[in-house]
DNA sequence: CTATGGCTTCAGTGTCGACCGAAACCAAGG
DNA sequence: CCTTGGTTTCGGTCGACACTGAAGCCATAG
């Protein structure tokens, strides 16, 4: 039986949802961004997602807004279709990467203007110090890494 | 009057408070974080955290434990003294910034283990994909790029 | 052993946010 | 214009969690 299949999957959202609820996405936000990520076909109206992962409407069309801002969902509305459809956008996914990165890399604008506070007594700042030397090495390191990375197909 | 020095250092341990609260961690450890960073002496009893951060004795206790347990925070107690001190471990830092990096390269397990389940269907898998690639790409390159990175001085 | 002082535990409070479902809204079709 | 099917908005509920303060606990000092 290739129902099966589709069991997995859809233990195989449950599991996306989990690891994002962990960073602070909603249960249903990441429900339906495993959901679209594997779908078929790849388009899915708001009432399609509410029945398929069994959330009300509401929810849904809350989750979708975010995710449509975060630029990770793509609305599209069609002449003569009432209903909007929804895809996952996958080439946006880096720009979310690179926002936790950018999150990671911004400690250093603290650690430096502390750093600056405390010019005046290096004995004073050396635990800070050495929290900032390492967000520096980050700071320089990560954004060049990021350029390099491959463009995605297409 | 170096009084200004205090006060802006105190607003300054409310910006990384603030910064880490984004982040999941409590409000009052941030604030122990950040104070623990630029204090002097170096070391605090929980009492001195509770006057200086107005938080309740409760609240330092719990939040002292979680950031103890996290590593960035080191317990002392000492002969002829009742009352513990705690100092950060700057040295500990990079455990965490490790821990981020970790969740984000994990979700390569997650992508991973979709491919697989689409293993059948090149087509539908087009998406995933995408993004597995790039947390691929991650996955080889983080974690090398993290072993690059300076000691600590001593 | 008793007293003192600090630390931890715990029950209670308040806040915040995810979620639901009904009602309002909007577009397309009859 | 009214109906139909879908989406968004909104009030209300529920659960989670940070925080408090008092009570209990433990270690040291007398």
């Amino acid at each position: 039986m290739s129902a099966g299949r589709e069991t997995r999957l859809s233990a195989w959202v449950e599991r996306v949802a989990a690891h994002f609820a962990e960073e602070g996405i909603p249960l249903i936000g990441g429900r339906i961004l495993g959901y679209l990520l594997v779908c078929e076909p790849v388009e899915r109206t708001a009432a399609e997602l509410a029945q398929e992962l069994e959330a009300s409407s509401g929810s849904i069309s809350t989750n979708l807004k975010f995710l449509v801002n975060a630029g990770l969902v793509t609305k599209r509305t069609r002449r003569g279709r009432q209903a909007a459809e929804y895809r996952v956008d996958e080439k946006r996914w880096a720009d979310m990467v690179q926002r936790r990165l950018d999150a990671l890399v911004s400690v250093r604008d603290l650690t430096e203007s502390g750093m600056r506070l405390l010019s005046g007594d290096p004995q004073r700042a050396h635990r800070l110090r050495t929290v900032d030397q390492l967000y520096t090495w980050l700071a320089d390191e990560l954004p060049p890494l990021w350029e390099r990375r491959p463009a995605p197909p297409r």
